[in-house]
DNA sequence: AAGTTCTACAACCGCCCAATA
DNA sequence: GTATTGGGCGGTTGTAGAACT
């Protein structure tokens, strides 16, 4: 049985709004709250529109403190971070930034970021395929994109977009040297992060981070956990091979990487049968690749959010509300500045 | 100057899911 | 337990203005 519409689509009027429309919203608004009811709210008022044209209007354009334009450099490098983490959760990411707008953000993501970002990145993929050792084809075939690339051409176009985004972000602004992400440190408190992760699965650190139950949306302690994962801003089991990297001692610049020159390289040889490509078996590129599920067969599509899904649940949504603050605590009772985030209540979030 | 293409962004659409009847 | 409703979300489209030919 279909859905009944929210609303008479025919008497209701479409496209852009004019100025009196939005004197008699905000007007409305600000002095009687939407009454909880976005669907009777424009009958109230006398505004010929549907009530969830009135909520995107009100929520997009005219609620108070909204900044529209002249993203900054941190906010673009937040985004792209962000992105590269939890993919298209815009309203996730707009809650890292006040005064931001979901719409605002997927708008200027897919219209200039995208395209600022995946121009300098088809080179810096390439810079890094040119770089493997003992493939000299992939040096060859560097300079003809990676679109003739036979290692990269079993990937989906976005497949090869995440990688692209992934490796520029460890180039250049990784989200875990980002001081905008983490202001007062030159880098995340790595053994916190350990410690969360050893707590995530029993003490143990894994490449398989224990899966929470799938939690419910409007559950407050989802939104929590949900934030908790995009504050750490890698899958857990890329925080893993962080954590475990750092216990090597060896953390420099190239470690940042979520995997390995040598991964990297052993992936790209590793084509399976069916003409994908299958990185090897229990190797840690097994696991940071399942993010690329999506890449072409059955099911695909239905796989396309399944990257690091053991994480973040795709199916939950959060508030992008910025009114009130949640913010991240680690054990030293550092709060995790710059990037407290509007839920429903003022929740202190501590990290074991 | 006119026509075409590109860009940015506001707005809409359809789906999902929690809340409620 | 089931159906309905409304809020919220991501993806997509429409359109105005800018840039280009």
């Amino acid at each position: 049985m279909g859905r009944a519409p929210c609303c008479d689509k025919a008497n209701v009027k479409k496209g852009p709004w004019a100025p009196e429309e939005d004197v008699k919203l905000k007007d409305y608004i600000q002095k009687n709250g939407t009454g909880g009811n976005w669907i009777a709210l424009p009958q109230k008022i006398g505004l010929k529109r549907c009530g969830k044209s009135c909520r995107l209007r009100w929520l997009n354009y005219l609620r108070p403190n909204i900044k529209h334009g002249g993203f900054t450099e941190d906010e673009d490098k937040i985004i792209c971070s962000l992105y590269i983490s939890i993919g298209s959760r815009w309203s996730v990411i707009a809650a890292q930034l006040p005064g931001r707008t979901d719409n605002d953000i997927k708008n200027y993501w897919n219209t200039r970021l995208k395209k600022k970002l995946l121009g300098k990145r088809k080179q810096t993929l390439m810079d890094r395929l040119s770089s493997l050792p003992h493939h000299h084809d992939l040096q060859k075939d560097a300079n003809e994109g990676v679109e003739d690339n036979p290692y990269l051409q079993n990937l989906s176009n976005s497949a090869i977009e995440r990688l692209q985004l992934h490796m520029q972000l460890q180039s250049s602004f990784s989200f875990y040297n980002n001081p905008v992400v983490w202001p007062n440190r030159s880098s995340p408190p790595q053994e916190n992060m350990t410690q969360n992760m050893q707590s995530m699965n029993g003490g143990q650190i894994s490449m398989f981070p224990q899966v929470s139950p799938s939690p419910q949306r409007s559950n407050n302690n989802m939104k929590v956990q949900e934030f908790e994962d995009v504050n750490i801003g890698f899958p857990p089991s890329m925080m893993a091979q962080k954590t475990s990297s750092i216990q090597e001692q060896d953390v420099n610049a190239q470690m940042i990487s979520t995997f390995t020159q040598a991964e990297l390289d052993e992936l790209l040889i590793n084509t399976n049968k069916n003409g994908g490509f299958l990185p090897p078996s229990g190797s840690q590129m097994a696991v940071e690749f399942d993010c690329f599920k999506e890449m072409e067969g059955p099911g695909s599509k239905d796989d396309q959010l399944l990257w690091w899904s053991n994480d973040f649940d795709t199916n939950s949504r959060s508030s992008s509300s910025w009114d009130d603050s949640t913010s991240l605590v680690y054990p030293s009772g550092e709060m995790c500045q710059g990037l407290a985030v509007g839920y429903n209540n003022n929740n202190v979030h501590q990290l074991h």
